[in-house]
DNA sequence: TGGACATCCTAA
DNA sequence: TAAGTTAGGATGTCCA
């Protein structure tokens, strides 16, 4: 390798002598990170008698140029035992699916003729080996139905007709496909969509030889098709828009990140590429991962996430960050400015620290004690040896922050001004250069977002600025931010304007650099760590049935249909391809009207648990159950059969045929509890993590059901379900007030007339009339009991807390003290909706108020609030604006804003 | 100056 | 080609 490699030792300098070495750029002690990196090696040195890997084997020598020939053992995989396919069976962990078209191998199941897809799966087995398994003779498909007067013998006819109407539509031919239609079978199914009698129908099922295929038969189908003795017909196609891999992952009861088993005999180990040649009978490797297979799609067993096929392989996560030298005052930009530093840290999930972690550094550095240093005399060399680095080390996650649409395109981009050869190879796949592309995604949910994706196949990229966003509201998502709401720790305080001048400094002014760089690579891992990333999206994956790269880069609909479609295969349902177009929006729920004020008595707060999903279940909402316009005459329903909601939509009762969204939903629901109760016996804290995020994942997804069936652009909108939904919860919430505010009365004998002083979709909150907290909740216990009774199972509302005091200020703004545990102190105080809790006003305002109300609401003392809310103005703008009203609005915010608005957008150019 | 409308962000 | 829902407050902008 043409580095220089310079390990820092554990028995290195000590602290204080590395310190006088430094340069002037260094006035502090070493920082608290360097002394846990020293650390680390520490706890290493320990270990290192116990480490079994990261010893050179056979079977990962060198592969072609894409990997140098002088590794660190420690950066290897564990070698494979794997040697006999007959009589070994494989087991690994799948973390990415991906399909290519390729041609036929013999003895696979599959067409053998032009091109066929290949479903290709990546993963790692208990033992920490890669895994690259090509999976044959799976084909797309999708339904139509059969037209009045089809018969069986029509079959061919019709095949031959949609061939070569597939054939002609093509603009240019050039694998010569002539079986663009595969096979035309006829089954017996039934639209999902509508309550049709339970009647079972033919359809066709159409088997096309590519994904892309299906989209044209799609359309010539829906134009019209003639053939025979028939008349010309238009066909409505069915799940013709489902994804290949999730099509694969449905019929194959596979879901996200399981476990696959491919049984001794029947698969077949790929070999490193002989001088012959590859050859159909044997083709040769053509990826990085360590075992390579190919296998025929009804040979794979795989195992559902339950009992010991729960447990998590040990994945390599990557996290890495860059340093750029740019010009003063101008971001750096790739065709101009170098990378100076690319530090790496990498982690076997499920262990604590990083087993690996190494900065690459153009020019000299000195040492650091916990870290490897890796320098460099050439950019170039640089960026080759990190890309060698990479696919050495072979990582099955990338993270880092803002890797997404910074590091990653900016390496890639670098790499080629400076024509690095073989950069860009940064997936498993030989082959595959990784190139960038641009992608907007847009949606009511997230507003539009340009993002750069960038292929890196095999390898999952989990950018945690992308996961930050997803699932966290934040008022700044700098990493700096970032890691001190999260960890209370910060990043190596080096000014941006600096970097070059660092980096043009001496070796001791890059090791301060690099110390910064490493923090960096350094945060992301704690962070996912501290957040669970890994855990949580494995467990949603597994939930929901689609794959982990999914759920970063798709939205919430195709979790909600890869549910729906293996429920609905149970009963020979099937989904039809609606084209989707906006519409009225249709109303939603009550907001009751607020008897606005400062209570200075305890508030009960009832709420319906899982409000929407109940209703769906308890009145068996869905696609399959709903009665459209002439339904009822036409199966002869009598008035016990359905229900009539209250937007005046009718649906069948589950007596007559149970709804599939009321199974998924109870499904998620029962799994949840489960979950819940497996969670309080489990004493194992990594297996606690795991079933808190499968409990987690299942409440979210229960409760997306009823957003997608509203969504109106979406894959299968039903608004007679979502607005019924919407309807029943605004009766329900009304019920619940009249409810309440009946039974708990001076002539019921109560100590005061109730009242519901406010109500949100599934909450009331209500003044019993009663000076303690205590008494409080033993009413409100009783009162949600009592309500429950009125409405059909599995509704239920339940006594959440009770506030006090409480400051109801308009319809979704409010504060309170919140009391649920105890009677005799307060949890928290809660606000909701006001500035405190807003994103858009900056800090300066949301502490003011937060003060003013803990004055308030704590301190019971509204003078105060009012002093310091003066005080704090009078700092501002000495006196000239009087408050004399405790609601503090406009004025105050604007002016604020002028004073720390700056500040808040110095903050977010960061990056 | 006030109303119509757009934008942002939150509640649920 | 892909995108969960509506309600609603606070504020900002435009225009007669």
């Amino acid at each position: 390798m043409d580095f220089k490699r310079k390990k820092g030792q554990a028995s290195g300098l000590p602290a204080s002598q590395t310190k006088k070495l430094r340069g002037d750029w260094d006035d502090d002690a070493p920082s608290q990170f360097e002394e846990e990196l020293a650390f680390m090696d520490e706890v290493e040195a320990e270990m290192a008698m116990e480490l079994s890997e990261g010893q050179l084997s056979a079977d990962v020598l060198p592969v072609g140029k894409l990997i140098s020939d002088n590794i660190p053992p420690k950066w290897l995989r564990p070698p494979v035992s794997l040697t006999d396919p007959k009589e070994q069976t494989l087991c690994f962990q799948q973390v990415e699916l991906d399909h290519y078209v390729g041609s036929h191998v013999s003895g696979m199941l599959g067409a053998t003729q032009g091109p066929v897809p290949i479903i290709r799966m990546f993963g790692i087995t208990e033992e920490g080996n890669s895994v690259c398994c090509h999976i044959h003779g799976f084909a797309p498909y999708f339904y139509v139905p059969c037209h009045t007067g089809f018969k069986q013998e029509d079959l061919s006819d019709f095949k031959k007709e949609l061939n070569s109407a597939v054939i002609k539509d093509m603009r240019s031919n050039k694998d010569s496909i002539s079986q663009a239609v595969l096979a035309v079978d006829v089954c017996h199914k039934e639209n999902m969509y509508g309550y049709h009698g339970k009647k079972i129908i033919p359809f066709m099922k159409i088997t096309m030889a590519l994904p892309r295929l299906i989209a044209p038969a799609k359309r010539l189908l829906e134009q019209g098709l003639r053939f025979g003795r028939h008349p010309t017909h238009c066909y409505q196609a069915y799940e013709a828009n489902i994804d290949f891999e999730i099509r694969f992952m449905v019929d194959n009861d596979i879901v996200g990140c399981n476990w696959i088993e491919l049984p001794a005999g029947k698969y077949r180990l790929r070999k490193e590429s002989q001088d012959e040649g590859p050859s159909k009978e044997n083709p040769s490797k053509v990826s990085l991962a360590q075992i390579e297979v190919d296998i025929s799609w009804a040979d794979l067993i795989s195992h559902p996430a339950e009992g010991d096929w729960q447990k998590i392989a040990p994945l390599r996560v990557l996290s890495f960050d860059i340093e750029c030298a740019g010009r003063k005052g101008v971001f750096p930009e790739p065709d101009k400015d170098p990378v100076i530093q690319i530090a790496n840290m990498v982690l076997r999930q499920g262990e604590k620290d990083a087993f690996i972690r190494n900065v690459f550094t153009l020019g000299t550095c000195s040492s650091i004690v916990g870290s490897q240093v890796l320098c460099f005399d050439r950019e170039d060399a640089l960026l080759k040896a990190w890309a060698d680095f990479v696919r050495t080390i072979d990582p099955d996650i990338i993270t880092g922050y803002n890797i997404q649409n910074f590091d990653m395109p900016y390496l890639i981009n670098r790499a080629q001004t400076l024509k690095v050869p073989n950069f860009p190879f940064l997936g498993r796949i030989r082959s595959m250069k990784s190139v960038i592309r641009d992608s907007s995604f847009q949606s009511k949910q997230m507003g539009r977002r340009e993002n750069k994706v960038i292929n890196t196949e095999g390898r999952v990229q989990f950018d945690l600025l992308q996961v930050l966003l997803r699932d966290y509201k934040l008022r700044s998502y700098t990493l700096n931010a970032v890691s001190f709401h999260f960890l209370q720790e910060q990043k190596e305080d080096v000014q941006h304007s600096i970097i070059t001048d660092l980096q043009n400094g001496n070796e001791q002014t890059r090791r301060r650099l690099a110390v910064y760089c490493l923090k960096d690579a350094y945060l992301p891992l704690r962070l996912m760590e501290k957040l669970m990333c890994v855990i949580n999206y494995m467990e949603m994956a597994r939930v929901t049935g689609v794959p982990l790269s999914y759920l970063l880069s798709r939205g919430q609909q195709i979790k909600v249909v890869s549910q729906l479609l293996r429920q609905a295969m149970k009963q020979d349902l099937v989904m039809p391809v609606v084209k989707s177009e906006g519409g009225e929006d249709y109303t939603g729920a009550t907001v009751i009207e607020p008897l606005k004020g400062y209570y200075d008595v305890p508030i009960a707060t009832l709420d319906f648990s899982s409000l929407y999903p109940s209703i769906m279940m308890a009145h068996n909402l869905c696609y399959t159950t709903l009665l459209q316009s002439g339904s009822i005459d036409k199966y002869g329903l009598s008035p016990e059969d359905f229900i009539k909601t209250p937007t005046g939509d009718c649906f069948v009762k589950a007596s007559i045929r149970k709804g599939l969204l009321p199974e998924i939903l109870e499904n998620l629901l029962c799994a949840r509890k489960r979950a819940k109760t497996e969670l309080k016996k489990e004493t194992d804290p990594f297996k606690q993590k795991v079933l808190d995020g499968r409990q987690l994942a299942l409440k979210v997804s229960a409760n997306s059901v009823y957003g997608f069936t509203g969504a109106q652009v979406g894959k299968l909108p039903c608004l007679e379900i979502s607005q019924s939904v919407t309807g029943f919860g605004r009766q329900m919430i009304e019920k619940t007030k009249q409810l309440v505010e009946s039974k708990y009365t001076l002539d019921n004998g109560y100590k005061a007339d109730a009242k519901v002083i406010y109500g949100d979709t599934d909450s009331v909150m209500c003044k019993l009339g009663v000076q303690t907290v205590g008494e409080t909740m033993e009413i409100g216990r009783e009162a949600a009991e009592w309500v429950s009774s009125h409405f059909t199972p599995p509704i239920k509302l339940e006594f959440e807390k009770v506030y006090f005091p409480y400051l109801l200020i308009n319809k979704k703004r409010y504060a309170g003290l919140y009391f649920s545990s105890s009677a005799n102190t307060h949890d928290k105080m809660d606000c909701k909706g006001i500035e405190t809790v807003r994103r858009d006003n900056c800090p300066l305002v949301a502490n003011l108020i937060n003060t003013c109300l803990q004055k308030i609401l704590i301190d019971r003392d509204p003078m105060g609030a009012v002093e310091h809310a003066k005080d704090v103005i009078s700092d501002l703008l000495c006196n000239r604006i009087d408050i004399s009203q405790l609601v503090i609005t406009k004025e105050l915010t604007r002016t604020a804003d002028e004073y720390a608005g700056k500040q808040a957008h110095v903050e977010l150019a960061e990056r």
